[in-house]
DNA sequence: TTTAATATTAAACATGCGTTCAACCACTTC
DNA sequence: GAAGTGGTTGAACGCATGTTTAATATTAAA
């Protein structure tokens, strides 16, 4: 790999090196994907770029900003991909985690949805809108059930959207797949079996002798006009 | 414990503070519920229990055996509430988050369920075998949708279960909702509705049973102005 | 009371972290 | 070739962490 570039006419930097901001950037993410912000080392960020700890500072002027910069590149890119294919919506069932560079997006995504940090919030805000417009617009020929709560109905459905990429490694262990496409693959039909039809067959009798005292679904919120929603 | 020799002769424990290692104790399951186990500093736990760093670390070794310590108790208080009621499953509806050492537990055990150690998965694992049992079983009277794939099934129903809890604090601020019980109220009814009807209301003209090629192109519009500084 | 063992603490130690700094090097420009 | 500019590095700084240690306080046993 000759660092000379036969990029003509505006050649800016006396040492080359325009590839190598973008070379550290992709490491971060990587790293931040894979170990969320705050386990994360800048020393690492450097070791796997193949650079300095210090050149990692000297271009990104701190972690934080380096974090911001990853944040605005992940967003780019399935932001991008989204206007391609269907978009976030189909991360609930399955695609896009088989293109390498589109599932460590989703993992950085999904890393920075767990650690305090102000990003993820902005991320699952957007996504909550998403969904949100999906459920009053319908979604790839889908119609959602309607309610009269429809942030709240937007909110729970993009949570359990997200839940399977969140606890993707402990299903992974459980379930003994190898990576995060066969689990989807494995959730898959359960997944669309629960959207279509739910997961309950039958509701409980109101019959007043049980062995077990039961009862226990009937809280004080758990009753609150729940089931009683025809369109 | 509290003596570590010589409980053969009389000897007993000269000093004893038996409610410091428990007033630690809890302090380590409150500090790893709000912060997680690395974000958590022993200094951190000795300032919520009272005591010097360097006491809690002569009472339990280290953060680890501490770690350990926690999880056994967490274990306990949770799976003594279940001998009283329905048990980890009412997580995913409600109840439970009322009593404010409950609430703990499960963030204690979320907390643990997202962090790569193997505390978690154990108790992941024993979650899934759960439900697992209540799919085959019932639960509450509820009876589930059979699949050739109970233990993905299982999988998946815990996973849905437990996102709510995961993704409290995104949710609190998303909605919000003062804190989790306010949350999960606000949750149950659309939770209710998923899991008894599913969140479609209708289907695609095509078949949708294994793919999902979708070509509508539903507008997306999200275009959120994102400040870049690319240097 | 004396003694010995434990509880407890303040300080120190070792390590890893993000960051800074002075020097070096490659390349462009004069 | 000389000078200059910016990429790059290795060492070091300041800080926070988990843990250790020496010393003190406390209390049951002798």
């Amino acid at each position: 790999m000759r660092s000379t570039t036969s990029d003509s006419t505006s050649r800016r930097s006396p040492n080359s090196s325009p590839e190598t901001a973008q070379k550290i950037l992709s490491a971060a993410v990587g790293e931040f994907a894979e170990h969320g912000f705050t386990k994360t080392t800048v020393r690492g960020i450097a070791s796997a770029a193949g650079v300095s700890p210090g050149l990692v500072i000297h271009h990104f002027g701190s972690k934080e900003a380096l974090r911001t910069a990853c944040d605005d590149h992940v967003f780019e890119t399935i932001t991008e991909s989204k206007a391609q294919n269907a978009g976030y919506a189909t991360m609930a069932v399955q695609m896009m985690f088989d293109d390498p560079e589109m599932s460590t997006a989703v993992d950085y995504l999904v890393k920075s949805l767990l650690e305090p940090s102000e990003h993820g919030q902005r991320y699952f805000d957007h996504y909550v809108d998403l969904v949100e417009g999906y459920i009053v617009d319908g979604f790839a020929g889908y119609t959602f059930r309607q309610s009269e709560d429809t942030r709240g109905q937007a909110a729970t459905i993009a949570v359990m959207a997200l839940a399977p990429s969140i606890l993707d490694h402990r299903l992974r262990s459980n379930l003994g797949t190898a990576d995060v496409s066969a689990t989807m693959t494995r959730l898959a039909p359960h997944l669309l079996d629960l959207y279509l039809h739910g997961a309950l067959a039958s509701v409980p009798e109101q019959t007043a002798d049980s062995d077990s005292e039961s009862e226990t679904e009937s809280d004080p919120e758990s009753t609150t006009a729940a089931g009683a929603e025809e369109p």
